[in-house]
DNA sequence: TCACTGTGAGACAGATTGACTCACAAATCA
DNA sequence: TGATTTGTGAGTCAATCTGTCTCACAGTGA
């Protein structure tokens, strides 16, 4: 990767927009997200926002992509017990998941994502990003747990996905509730029924 | 209910504007439905858009109510032998749902009002109904399952379509598969394994 | 036949969009 | 330090879209 000398001003005025967009983004969903709007809500001008993204698609999908940062792994010891404990680390990554849904922002996120990855190119894209973070943030742990004996030696880390996240959403998005770590916690129970050997 | 007389002239016109609704949402989203072009489309006044739906809301609204007529009832040899074969009943209804889901025009009613029912009180309402529609479908079959012992009997229709439900609704609009009637049935049984008695 | 009413076409102001200038100040480099 | 480059903010402009209004007309029902 060459190195890409950035000027400040550039740094300065690009950060801004960004964070004006997902703030827009939160409020009033991904239509809310304009040129204009972000450059009113950065204080810069609204040039300087068509400089940047001369399309309106990449201005979203810039707000989209700073909305939805990756999740963070499991702790050490709950990585290490999970030999013994392999749900707990499943646990520990759809609780955290279900946080994130939770969250107006990355709620917004999602939202779009699944209401717009149809005709769109670029959501295309950043709908399969998303879906391979999730996935490969459980698979790990769906590994540790088929070795465990706790699930069939025949589920995959995105067969497991679907009956955990699937719930998660459908919950979330569709019957408009929040995401509690009983729910979640409940949701994995469920999944460990499903495929248990 | 009052009989209403309605002139002929609003039901063609009505119903006309109703399916270039319709036909903008399937192709463009929920964003290309504007009272400009469904008057193109319907090769009727901009004015007669206004004068039936004068705000936006009410306009996608129809064109989403539209787009998403209820799930037929499975035949009746099929509910017949539902004391005998629960999961012959819904497998009927969630691979009727799959197809909706797989169709176009279903498909981006549901995608609209996931993407969009969080800030909005008219999407919130379609959210709701379609929920309920869905839940009420399964009711009858997740009963059924429940007394024949194929189900425990603390299951009740809304744990069972979270758990169903979701897979195939993730599976289409994040994973952004087809849903075959394989992988509608995978769902079901793993559903069943996961609330098994 | 005749009054009524929903309609299509068009005019209109206001807002938004996207492209374009231009002076200025911050950043870079000698 | 001082000269030059370059990103920026403000503004202009045509084109488009939105929402409201008027008006002549034709389909409707009596």
């Amino acid at each position: 990767m060459p190195e890409e000398r950035a000027d400040p001003r550039q740094v300065r005025s690009r950060e801004a927009m960004v964070a004006a967009a997902t703030t827009l983004l939160t409020e009033g969903g991904l239509e809310a997200v304009s040129h204009q709007a972000v450059a009113a809500r950065a204080g810069v001008g609204r040039a300087t926002v068509y400089r940047h993204w001369p399309d309106l698609l990449g201005l979203r999908l810039a707000a989209l992509e700073a909305g939805m940062p990756p999740l963070s792994p499991a702790p050490e010891d709950v990585r290490a017990a999970s030999g013994a404990d392999p749900r707990a680390e499943l646990v520990h990554y759809l609780r955290q998941l279900g946080e994130r849904l939770d969250d107006a922002q990355a709620g917004a996120v999602l939202a779009a994502v699944l209401g717009g990855a149809q005709r769109d190119d670029g959501m295309q894209h950043l709908r399969r990003t998303l879906l391979t973070q999730i996935v490969d943030s459980l698979r790990p742990a769906v590994t540790a747990a088929v070795a465990r004996g706790r699930l069939r030696d025949d589920v995959t880390a995105e067969a497991f996905a679907m009956t955990t996240v699937g719930p998660l959403v459908y919950q979330r998005f569709l019957v408009g509730a929040r995401l509690g770590h009983d729910t979640v916690d409940a949701v994995v129970d469920s999944a460990l029924r499903a495929w248990a050997p």
